[in-house]
DNA sequence: TAACATGATTTGGA
DNA sequence: TCCAAATCATGTTA
């Protein structure tokens, strides 16, 4: 008790943060002072902070009575003031220069991943877009839709483990902030904290659990980096064209092996047939032209089988050509050359080449084929400008060559090209290359119609 | 399950 | 930018 009254009797008369104190104790200054110079009054706040500094060298009890007798002192609050005014102007004024910082741009990058790829927005057609990017890539039609929801399901995992530890980091930060705050408040009844700092102390805390979001954050976007490009890995998803596609391209190939390059707009043409994209379909030119190169005796029964097909279907518009000319049906031009896959089933090559025969030596007695130059006649008459009829009327020449080697065959009749061949490869010259792969087949081939699709001039 | 088929990618050249 | 060639990776078949 001595020793609060002292301090008591040191606060006594002074002036504190523009507050006048009057001392209202009986007790005479100490050292002599009577407390009106100003001098006697710094000495008073000296003696004051020498107390409270030396309290922690006394014993525990001591310190206690004392920490009691200043908490219990009438100008404790003024003192208390003051002390966070100095506190504030020093050693705070550091730290409030460092809140200020911009938002950290690695964070923003990590927000806006998020946001696009649907993982932070809002839930509704979240991530589409890429899965949409990403099935278009992919190139197919109807195997999307599975593949398309199992990306969206992954990516509502994802999503969902997001938002859940998101939460807890959220309520984790409250929770801690709240008892920080409670901390501070009770600790500000000992020791100068300030509102302020309080407030500082929040930012702190809320600065150090973002980081940790960051890093969730973080996680979050590799997680969805690697679900995408899984999902876009075209080579893991790989599909098998369908037989009716296959069966299109090969078409288009084998009737046009003088020049298999097909133009931008027979590509569009074929990969809207086919259901595929066009980059598919230069794919499968590609590797088509260098499979067929690299083993033309393997290819041989298969250019049969589509020069065969593809001939029929010239041979039957070529009559149905005639037939139209003979009947004076100029509003009809085009019927002769709208023939199905289904009107020529066959079974085997060895049938479509004996009706082939047939058809040529008139032994049938179906109709005979006019010479090719009739024929081209006939099929420059019709014009057609369909994708059909256009690769008909422009080929017709090379498959009256190809039949002509099919009955040759049949025949027992070599053409002089060496080997077995049915079909002669004949779109390849002696360096490897087609014959006329950098000359536009329609240059070069009188029977290309002008309506035709195929032009290749690309090459 | 190995061998083959096939669609996609990479690389280098023109 | 397109193509040839080599290669990869997956699908299909015996």
């Amino acid at each position: 008790m001595d020793e609060q009254a002292r301090i008591m009797q040191a606060l006594g008369g002074v002036s504190l943060a523009g507050h006048s104190v009057q001392g209202g104790m009986a007790l005479p200054p100490p050292h002599g002072h009577d407390g009106s110079d100003g001098d006697g009054r710094k000495q008073d706040i000296g003696d004051i902070l020498h107390q409270i500094m030396t309290i922690t060298d006394q014993s525990l009890d001591e310190a206690q009575a004392k920490k009691h007798g200043l908490n219990c002192h009438r100008m404790k609050p003024a003192l208390f003031s003051v002390l966070c005014e100095i506190k504030e102007k020093t050693g705070l004024s550091i730290r409030g220069a460092q809140e200020e910082d911009p938002p950290d741009p690695q964070l923003m990058r990590l927000d806006n991943m998020l946001l696009a790829e649907g993982v932070s927005g809002p839930e509704k057609g979240g991530g589409s877009a890429a899965a949409a990017a990403a099935a278009a890539a992919s190139g197919g039609a109807s195997d999307n839709s599975i593949e398309h929801s199992d990306y969206r399901a992954k990516l509502t995992q994802i999503r969902q483990i997001y938002h859940t530890e998101l939460e807890k980091y959220e309520q984790a930060c409250n929770e801690f902030t709240t008892h920080v705050m409670n901390l501070l408040r009770e600790q500000s009844r000992t020791r100068p904290i300030s509102p302020k700092e309080i407030e500082r102390m929040v930012g702190i805390i809320h600065r150090k659990f973002s980081s940790i979001q960051m890093q969730l954050k973080q996680s979050t976007c590799e997680a969805v980096m690697i679900l995408r490009s899984r999902f876009l890995d075209a080579r893991r998803k790989r599909r098998n064209f369908s037989k009716q596609a296959t069966e299109i391209l090969n078409e288009y190939f084998y009737s046009h092996l003088s020049n298999p390059y097909p133009s931008e707009e027979a590509k569009e043409e074929l990969a809207k047939k086919c259901s595929i994209t066009v980059s598919q379909v230069s794919n499968w030119f590609g590797n088509k032209r260098i499979r067929y190169k690299k083993n033309i005796g393997k290819f041989q029964e298969e250019a049969n089988l589509y020069a065969a097909k593809t001939a029929v279907n010239a041979a039957h518009a070529a009559a149905a050509a005639v037939q139209n000319s003979q009947t004076n049906s100029p509003t009809t031009p085009n019927s002769g050359f709208q023939m199905k896959d289904e009107e020529f089933q066959l079974d085997s090559a060895e049938n479509k080449n004996s009706l082939l025969t047939n058809m040529f030596t008139g032994s049938s007695g179906s109709f005979n084929l006019p010479d090719s130059g009739a024929m081209f006649m006939s099929m420059q008459s019709l014009n057609g400008d369909s994708y059909q009829g256009a690769q008909v009327g422009a080929n017709v020449q090379s498959q009256v060559d190809t039949l002509r080697h099919v009955i040759s065959q049949t025949a027992g009749y070599s053409d002089g090209l060496g080997g077995n061949s049915i079909y002669s490869p004949h779109g390849l010259n002696a360096n490897g290359g087609w014959q006329d792969a950098t000359t536009p087949s329609s240059v070069i081939s009188p029977t290309e119609g002008p309506g035709s699709v195929h032009s290749d001039t690309s090459n």
